[in-house]
DNA sequence: CTTCTATGTCAACGCCTGTTGGCCTACAGT
DNA sequence: ACTGTAGGCCAACAGGCGTTGACATAGAAG
């Protein structure tokens, strides 16, 4: 029978270790700054590998950047704690992965990680907010609405690191934010 | 007497061509791609002449960034319509002027770029919240929340230009996002 | 009319980039 | 033990970048 998943090759750790490389420099220094050289001298190995395991520097990027927002079932949450729920989410993934960090600094300069930051919104955050039955008609809007509250802080705390932002306590950031992420989700315009 | 403002020179003409075509170019492609040569040729002159009248890359940017938020004087507005007033004065401010577009895409790869955002935020934005008269020990959080949320906004509908954020009109979104600001300003936290 | 300076062009520099192909080398299959 | 292949390194390429200095020219100053 034919076996889908190839067994492990030798060079396993290897496209671990640049993966692993190219995401710090992406997220430190974004996709035009992050050079394929830069990373290989992380990785420790020479920049030519890159090139066989990932084809382009575009591949590896489309690599580094596969991304899982990871998001409840909202449909199982207790209606009024939606908001709660999303900020603690957020804040959780990206402070342990910067993969998130990675794409949202290349999304500002490559057209390529641009789309990809809509796709992953469009189809993993409005699915979710989709899913605890919203009137179909104004999901995606909502959705829209907590990417802005939600990429803005993330903007703020990780990539320009406004002091205020980066000060605050996780704990108080989800008390002064999720509020707003709950209007979003289940309010009227206007308030 | 000593002239503090020198006459007008022969080359303003030039120099003006320049800092327009970099601040399109820098608002569309970020600060790394921006290069002096398109830049030149957008504002058909020799790459040189950039830097004799602006010295490096750097400092075209510097010059081209400058950005004045204009904010109102808050304590001559409603106390309840700071927020309103706040959006509608930024989605104007900058549906208008793609330098502020301009310092948002660079920011993120650009560490320069990035501490001309941070006081920017901290000399224009936290002072006018300090002028209306909350209490000075929470005005920098407040200012923080603030842009979290308008520097979401323009990053979701200018620079990743998520669909549903594109696509809301202006008087939608200040009808959503006025009460956040409204809360981040004069609130307290948990609603 | 002459002279000097501001304005502008041209060609080149050194450097860094992504990418390529050739070459060793060590391990797995027989 | 032998051999084929996958893993890895090295050197080089073509192109683009910011930046520089020498040179032309035109307009103002005298």
């Amino acid at each position: 029978m034919t076996d889908t998943a190839p067994r492990a090759r030798r060079s396993d750790a290897t496209r671990a270790a640049i993966l692993r490389a190219a995401r710090e420099r992406f997220a430190a220094d974004g996709y035009e700054r992050a050079t394929i050289r830069a990373i290989a001298a992380d990785a420790r190995i020479d920049p030519s590998m890159v090139m066989r395991y990932y084809g382009s520097k575009e591949g590896l990027f489309a690599a580094a950047a596969e991304f899982d927002l990871r998001l409840p079932d909202l449909s199982t949450v207790p209606p009024d704690r939606l908001g709660e729920t999303l900020v603690r989410h957020f804040l959780g993934r990206w402070e342990g992965d910067e993969t998130l960090a990675a794409l949202l600094r290349a999304a500002s300069t490559n057209p390529g990680a641009a789309e990809r930051m809509r796709r992953l919104f469009a189809d993993q955050l409005a699915a979710a907010v989709a899913g605890f039955g919203t009137d179909p008609a104004t999901t995606a809007r909502r959705a829209g609405l907590v990417a802005s509250q939600t990429l803005g802080l993330a903007f703020t705390r990780y990539i320009v690191r406004l002091p205020p932002v980066v000060e605050m306590a996780p704990e108080d950031l989800v008390a002064w934010v999720a509020p707003t992420l709950q209007r979003y989700l289940t309010g009227r315009p206007g308030s």
